[in-house]
RNA sequence: GGACGGGUGGGUGAGUGGCUAAAACCAGCAGACUGUAAAUCUGCCGCUCCUUGCGGGCUACGAAGGUUCGAAUCCUUCCCCGUCCA
C-alpha cells in the first residue's frame, strides 16, 4: 500500500475557551486558505440545539462548509469515541479532496480522543451502568469505590471516592474488558495518522472573556433562545435528554417551568459559562505544542498572527 | 410609643460558655479528568510571620461596656432590620 494518502497533510486546530472567537477565526482562516471547518464540540453535534450551543448559522458561514454538527437527535447518547470515528472519516475525505481542515475545538476530551486516540476500552454499556448507578444510589458512592478497590486497586487509587461518574466507568472497563483499567490503557492508543497538526490557542484576557460571555448570553436570549427551548420542549424530546443538561438549556427550561425568573436564569447561565470557560482553559493549558495568542479570534491582530502560523504550518 | 423576632466571614445560613478562624452550601481562586466532558470530581478560601508545623502572632460574629480562668454564645446600654399592637 502506498500513494499520496500516506503523505502528511496539514491540519489546523483552533482551540480555546467558549466565547474566545474560535468560530470566527476558523471561518476567517478557511476563507483565506480554501479550507473547511471541522467542529470539535460535544454540544453542537446535537440537532435542534442551535442558539445556546453557538452554532454558526449558514448565513454567517460565508460559504465555508462546516462539518460534524447536527449529527444526532436529542435523545441519543454521543461519546468521544463516536466523535473520533466520525472526525477521522471527515478528515480523510478532506484529505482526498485536498482541502485544508480547520478544526475548531472547544471540547478538550474530544480533541484529545481524535489526536491521541482512545485506549481500546469497552464502550458504554447502558445495562451495566444502570445497575452500577442503582448501587451507587442505594449504598453511596463509597460502596462502589470499595468494590473497585477490590477488583482494580490501581484504578481506585486514581479516582476520587465521590466521583461516581468516573468510578462507574472504571468498574465498567474492568468488568467488560476483564483487564484492569491500567492494563487497558497501557495497551496503547492509536494517534491520528496522516496529518501534520498545527495548533493555535486563543486566550483572551480573563476579564475581557468574562465580559464577552455575559454579553453573548444576553445576545443569545435576545435572538430567540427561549423560543428555541420552548419548541424543543414542545417537540416532546425526553426532558432529561442529555442536551437539556447543557448550560443554558437547563436554566431556560427551569424558567419555562416557572421555577426561576428569566433574570435569574440569565445570571446563572452567565455564571455557569464562566466556570466552564475556566475548566476549558485548565484543560487546554496541558495541550502540547500550542501557539498561544492572547486575544479574541475576531481581533485583527490575532487573525494576522494566526494567518502567519497557518502559512508556516501548511508550507 | 409598646410586644416579640433578629443582626455571624463576599452571599445564604448553622452555631447558645472552652472541642470555633467559626458547620454546611454558594460564589471566588487553583487543579484533575482515555468513551455522559457545557459532564464529573479535588484542593484552597480573615490577615500575617517563619525553622511550613495537626507552628507563632494579630484581627473577627452590629457598637460600647460588663460577668468569667475563658464569650459569637451570659448581663447592661445603645444603634440598626423585620413582624405585630397602638
Amino acid at each position: 500500500m502506498s500513494g499520496p494518502s500516506l503523505e502528511l497533510a496539514p491540519l489546523i486546530v483552533v482551540l480555546g475557551p467558549t466565547a474566545s472567537g474560535k468560530s470566527a477565526l476558523g471561518i476567517e482562516l478557511a476563507r483565506r486558505f480554501d479550507a473547511e471547518v471541522v467542529v470539535c464540540d460535544s454540544t453542537q453535534v446535537y440537532r435542534h440545539f442551535d442558539i445556546g450551543t453557538a452554532k454558526i448559522p449558514a448565513s454567517e458561514q460565508h460559504g465555508v462548509p462546516h462539518h460534524l454538527t447536527d449529527l444526532v437527535e436529542p435523545d441519543e447518547v454521543f461519546t468521544a469515541g463516536e466523535y473520533r470515528r466520525r472526525a477521522i472519516a471527515v478528515l480523510d475525505d478532506l484529505k482526498r479532496r485536498r482541502k485544508l481542515p480547520v478544526l475548531t475545538a472547544g471540547t478538550g476530551l474530544y480533541l484529545r480522543a481524535l489526536l491521541e486516540g482512545l485506549a481500546d476500552a469497552p464502550e458504554r454499556s447502558e445495562e451495566l451502568r444502570s445497575r452500577l448507578r442503582a448501587i451507587t444510589e442505594r449504598r453511596g458512592p463509597e460502596y462502589l469505590h470499595h468494590l473497585l478497590a477490590r477488583i482494580d486497586p490501581e484504578a481506585a487509587k486514581k479516582v476520587a471516592v465521590r466521583d461516581a461518574q468516573k468510578v462507574i466507568r472504571a468498574v465498567e472497563i474492568r468488568t467488560l474488558a476483564r483487564q484492569t483499567v491500567g492494563e487497558v490503557h497501557r495497551s496503547g492508543r492509536e494517534a491520528l495518522q496522516g496529518f501534520r497538526v498545527t495548533k493555535i490557542g486563543l486566550l483572551p484576557n480573563r476579564k475581557a472573556l468574562y465580559a464577552h460571555i455575559e454579553a453573548r448570553t444576553r445576545d443569545m436570549v435576545a435572538s430567540g433562545w427561549l423560543a428555541e427551548v420552548r419548541a424543543l420542549v414542545a417537540r416532546g424530546s425526553s426532558p432529561d435528554a442529555k442536551p437539556f443538561q447543557f448550560i443554558g438549556y437547563r436554566e431556560l427550561k427551569d424558567h419555562l417551568e416557572g421555577k426561576i425568573s428569566l433574570e435569574e436564569a440569565v445570571r446563572s447561565i452567565q455564571q455557569a459559562t464562566r466556570q466552564f470557560a475556566k475548566r476549558q482553559i485548565t484543560w487546554f493549558r496541558r495541550e502540547p505544542d500550542v501557539h498561544w495568542l492572547e486575544g479574541f479570534g475576531a481581533d485583527a491582530k490575532v487573525i494576522d498572527r494566526a494567518v502567519e502560523i497557518v502559512a508556516n504550518g501548511t508550507r
